[in-house]
DNA sequence: CAAAATAGTAACCAATGTGGTTACATTAAT
DNA sequence: ATTAATGTAACCACATTGGTTACTATTTTG
């Protein structure tokens, strides 16, 4: 949904409000300016208050890659998680996987957001 | 877990059972019996019913990589999905973001993937 | 053949996360 | 002062997940 909001506000190049997102999205406002809060924090978008408030980008869509927006939305989420059940201290594999596991995931990760990053909002603007 | 509990198979290199296994991963023997179920159907392991039943890895712990389990696992969930909310038909980004940007979600997939296959769990045996 | 120990699975619960909704406070233009 | 917008809290419905209990099916062993 994120990415749906910010090619919108890259496609129609104007301020827009929150109802008039929702629109396109085809849900509440509400969840479309929540949305937008985590983007404005992240300072992708900038928000307007008051009569004719809205939103717009915060810089040129092709300054703006998948992985600013995913990180604006998922900040501290990995893809794929460690079970989190306490160690068994007389077990060398209880104690060790975890680690071993999590630099492995890492790896991935760095995959997938490298991939990311390798595509700008510009580049789906285009698409529309 | 199913890594956790994968290593330890091929950790000790005999017939285990559930409730063991639980004991290294601290949890229900039923919770890892459910696991061991899915990488059962996925070929991953071996299981044995009755007394002295249990289970062992059906294969060497070389020719099993992380991207198995993952799949044995997670087999249809992807790693970001689109929103599926109804597209708004007077809207021409409503109508396409998804398509677009699912072609580059997969990319992204493919890419954490990659690096998935590429480690063994006789790698993350070798560490413990 | 009976007992014991194991896998397989259904059913339920608690906790969590997500999206939708209502309601309201805050802000700014008119 | 009115109007129209953002910002947010509160609540609900729903799905997912891990844990738990309880049971059946299977296999070995005394």
């Amino acid at each position: 949904m994120a990415v749906h909001i910010m090619t919108a506000l890259a496609y129609v190049k104007e301020k827009i409000s929150s109802e008039q997102l929702a629109n396109t999205v085809n849900t509440n406002p509400v969840v479309v300016r929540r949305i937008l809060g985590a983007l404005n924090r992240a300072g992708l978008v900038c928000a307007e208050r008051g009569k004719v408030g809205g939103f717009s980008l915060a810089r040129a869509s092709k300054d703006i890659s998948l992985l600013d927006i995913y990180r604006a939305i998922l900040a501290k989420q990995k893809l794929v998680n460690l079970h989190d059940n306490p160690q068994n201290r007389a077990c060398a594999v209880s104690c060790k996987v975890r680690g071993v596991l999590s630099t492995h995931l890492k790896q991935a990760q760095s995959a997938y957001e490298r991939e990311l990053k390798k595509v700008a909002l510009a580049d789906i603007e285009k698409s529309m």
